[in-house]
DNA sequence: CTGAAAGCGCTTACAG
DNA sequence: CTGAAAGCGCTTACAG
């Protein structure tokens, strides 16, 4: 019915103290600041009967803090994403924290966007899957003291908390495999985007190759332009697998390219098997299911989610800078 | 390097006019208001050069509103809901609203909480898929003529906006094919939720088999645990398909039911044909990429994420109250 | 043991 | 054409 909310000072008439009073018992300050019980009890009848709830903004402007964290990604739509947005979501709601998110698209401009609205809304903390080029507007939130966890991609050049798995590595045990399955014809099709994940991943291609004795080429590293719409994606790979008959077998570095990949071979009506092999990075139901099963390097979500959380809440907790860290985890090979 | 944000204080002091002055430019009343070219030119400029931001928090509280709008779903990582959260969010942004969001996990109690929650943070506008026992939560904040839009899930006892698709007439279209292809023992796999949606899913189901003389049969609606894990969920599906050789068709609820189905017949090394057909209740890749391809309810994200926004603004940008609509869209049968 | 008052950064009715 | 001042709902240093 009441179209106005309570406020401290409805709570303070009604219960016949001051506002202050009021104040320390919401907060739970009241035995520290020796409020007698009998008050206390009778301000908290009077808080639970009528349903007070503090104005959360009123007290950020007072505090500068919000209990809020800011998410950015590139698509909050994309599994891999959204599956830590939930993860993150659950374990910061039982710290009293909510989440605030934004998807950048990787359109340059958009991060700095995005963080000088957090900013304005007096965001706690920030957790980033840096988009190219959002360096300088990180370095910012850094010199501010922010509390800052980046995931997925790193960016290098800065001093900075980061959670990812170890990407070299991942699509290296990728090839290491079908060095044993004695492929030769290897390609690797990835995005256009100059960020440190993708590049490691292709690094990881490279170096196997040499180790296996395997040589390098060129023309079997497909790197997609970024916003392409899936039908285009289709396309430009069953011409490469038309052009590249000799081809044996195929790492994906993405979830959605290798999506792009798998309907482009059944609209092809190429059979993936002993003679044709294929592995995705970020595994899903969409791979498990598929006949035949696809092997997949997986990421581990809930440790990725575990650890974003545990660096946030060690900084926001902390009253001295603590120092960045690098959790660099395994991906796991699924071989199917 | 500024630890500290410059305040609408400091740009008036550097240009020598009152806090007002400044206000009435920053919120474009700067015309309206008759400040002199020659002031709102110096102003503007020393804001753009110092990258003044006003604080939102602050507005917030002074005006009761903060461009904020709260989503409540069961759960974000669900593809569905993902989707909706994806488009939305672009939607919003464009006129300058961000998104907070929840995932309720249809725990009782939880909405109740988190619109709670965000009413203390003020936030403009709500949209819920609302879990079981929602009611008297929405109903408070229609009360307090909050725009609310739901979608996904209608209260058909409440006089409020909705947006989602007719569950009866897609489960109807998808036994009618079912019924063209003779199939005589059709299972309907779905959840224990009292919650419109399904409800409406397997009334449309039983009409159908009405219509088109198929026997209905009570052990042929099975009603899976909502909370179940997944194996558990593959365990007792194929239970039931061992016990039900006679079934030549299944209808899946939702997205996730269906996944489990396949897994469960990719288990049992049960073909989908002409013998034994399924069709899922919201499309994925998952299904196209299937082998066989999946015959699938398409729900239209667009058009609905369409809806919600128009629906929110109409309601954020009117004075008067407007009277509820509910948009009922078509759900689209993919027949693979 | 408790309260009056300042102040967080804005917006806006009022005054001139 | 512009400004001083009140007030949004809190928290907290200070006073008694």
């Amino acid at each position: 019915m009441s179209t106005k909310a309570l406020s401290i000072k409805d709570i303070a008439k009604k219960a016949n103290v001051s506002i202050t009073t009021v104040s320390f018992i919401i907060n739970g300050k009241a035995v520290e600041k020796n409020i007698s019980t009998a008050v206390i009890e009778r301000v908290e009848k009077i808080i639970e009967e009528d349903g007070y709830k503090p104005n959360q903004v009123a007290r950020s402007l007072r505090t500068g803090t919000s209990k809020i964290i800011g998410l950015i990604v590139e698509d909050i739509s994309n599994p891999f994403f959204a599956g830590i947005a939930r993860l993150i979501e659950d374990k910061a709601y039982k710290k009293g924290y909510k989440i605030i998110y934004s998807s950048t698209e990787n359109q340059p401009g958009k991060t700095k966007e995005l963080i000088n609205l957090f900013k304005s809304r007096q965001v706690d903390a920030y957790i980033i899957a840096p988009a190219e080029g959002a360096e300088s507007d990180i370095e910012s939130l850094l010199q501010e003291k922010k509390p800052v966890v980046l995931f997925d991609r790193s960016l290098p050049s800065l001093d900075v908390n980061y959670v990812g798995i170890d990407n070299f590595d991942a699509s290296y045990n990728a090839l290491k495999q079908f060095a044993l399955d004695k492929k030769k014809n290897i390609a690797l099709i990835t995005v256009d985007l100059d960020i440190e994940q993708i590049n490691h991943r292709l690094d990881g291609y490279k170096q196997a190759l040499v180790d296996f004795n395997i040589p390098f080429r060129e023309d079997l590293v497909i790197k997609m332009p970024f916003n392409q719409s899936r039908e285009d994606a289709v396309v430009q790979l069953i011409a490469l697998f038309e052009l590249h008959p000799e081809l044996d077998a195929v790492l994906f570095a993405t979830n959605y390219l290798a999506i792009s990949g798998l309907m482009a071979l059944k609209e092809m009506g190429k059979p993936i098997n002993n003679e044709f092999s294929v592995i995705a990075y970020d595994d899903g139901d969409v791979f498990k299911l598929h006949t035949p099963q696809i092997s997949a390097v997986e990421q581990p979500l809930d440790a990725i989610s575990d650890h974003i959380i545990n660096l946030i809440f060690q900084q926001i907790s902390s009253k001295e800078p603590v120092a960045p860290q690098k959790v660099i985890l395994s991906g796991k090979l699924i071989l199917r």
